[in-house]
DNA sequence: AAACTTCTGCACCGATCAGTGCAGAATGCG
DNA sequence: CGCATTCTGCACTGATCGGTGCAGAAGTTT
């Protein structure tokens, strides 16, 4: 749809100012960011926001959208992959590589985005993550003990194989939140345990 | 410490109505969960309330400790199988089970909890829900196209396998959140892959 | 029964939330 | 130039947040 062009020009950048609102999403949260958050990051007042955007929920909408076309790209490329391992295996690893990239939040915002750290919630955020990485640790001890009983190969690094079993369980949490069933998730379980120890 | 028995006594059962907070934490996420949201499902009033718990990060943190000695005692017990293997299968079968107890929230309150659904929240969650779902789909269509030319052979279930793999994808998710690294992440990644197709 | 302690319910606090009304400044078109 | 239109900045709204002060009721101990 073509715009009249009378009046005032907006004195932003509408592309540049979405892709600022995506890294607060992204960093915070849909309810821990703030608009004043959001409007500092992006350099512009509460009006032209809401004039440009709609509202808080359109301006998510638009960032998640900005996410797919930019650090999510990799899934749309993944897909076009000439094999389906080459799909799983372009698509998991864009995702290890565009959850950790350097100088960008820590995540997916489409896992993440829900989270909610506006100040009071960063302390109830932490608590989980340190409490996740414990339980974590337990696994990584049993397993410890696994090699020193030959229980596992003398080569088999137990932290790695903890990480390997708690981050099945993470995707699982996800994905029970999600809506799967109990069945469908037990399939992804024993697939996941079809080899062992996971090298 | 013992507590003087001097004065009215407490008029509820402090061990019930932190099993309420627990749920209601579960179900909305710690902001999410509003002190009116708790004290009316826990029965009590505010003033009990913080005599009895502190305030709202102690309530959640003996809420959290409360869900390790029930719905995640499953935890527990995996760490006591004879072998590393069966371990893991007791901790992720456990995890299925108790991420999608009927009457319960969906999911794990270790990973859900910090997600916050307060009413403003929930659309925003949803819609992350929905666009989750929609890259799953995704993956099934392609893998489902990769049985039909024979790259996947044709008793290969293509919806189990794009959840296997989606699986994994959210499980990354948090644990980069949590802070593991991009080579952390791509062990793991391959060790998942490392049976393939994921009967 | 008296004294003492701690309970409960309600109103209230300051802070912050998403969203808006208003006034004035700035630009494009005729 | 001058009009029309849309921009921007600021103050403000009603609602809700976590947390508290107060007053009176209730139960335990002596």
């Amino acid at each position: 749809m073509q715009k009249s062009q009378i009046g005032r020009p907006r004195a932003f950048d509408a592309e540049a100012a979405l892709e600022k609102a995506m890294m607060i999403f992204w960093a915070q949260g849909y309810e821990g960011a703030s608009l004043t958050d959001l409007t500092e990051a992006m350099g512009i007042s509460r009006k032209s926001l809401y004039a440009a955007y709609g509202n808080k929920e359109d301006l998510f909408r638009k960032a998640l959208q900005r996410y797919e076309e930019g650090p999510g790209a990799y899934v749309a490329e993944a897909l076009q992959a000439p094999t389906a391992r080459e799909v799983a295996m372009a698509f998991l690893a864009g995702s290890a590589r565009a959850n950790t990239l350097p100088g960008l939040p820590a995540g997916c915002l489409g896992v993440q985005g829900a989270l909610a750290a506006g100040e009071a919630g960063q302390v109830a955020r932490e608590t989980l993550t340190k409490w996740r990485a414990h339980g974590q640790a337990l696994l990584r001890d049993r397993f410890r003990q696994a090699v020193q009983v030959g229980d596992l190969p003398v080569g088999a690094d137990p932290e790695k194989i903890a990480r390997y079993v708690m981050t099945i369980a993470n995707g699982v949490a996800v994905q029970a939140a999600g809506g799967a069933t109990c069945e469908d998730l037990q399939h992804v379980v024993d697939a996941a345990l079809q080899n062992w120890p996971p090298a």
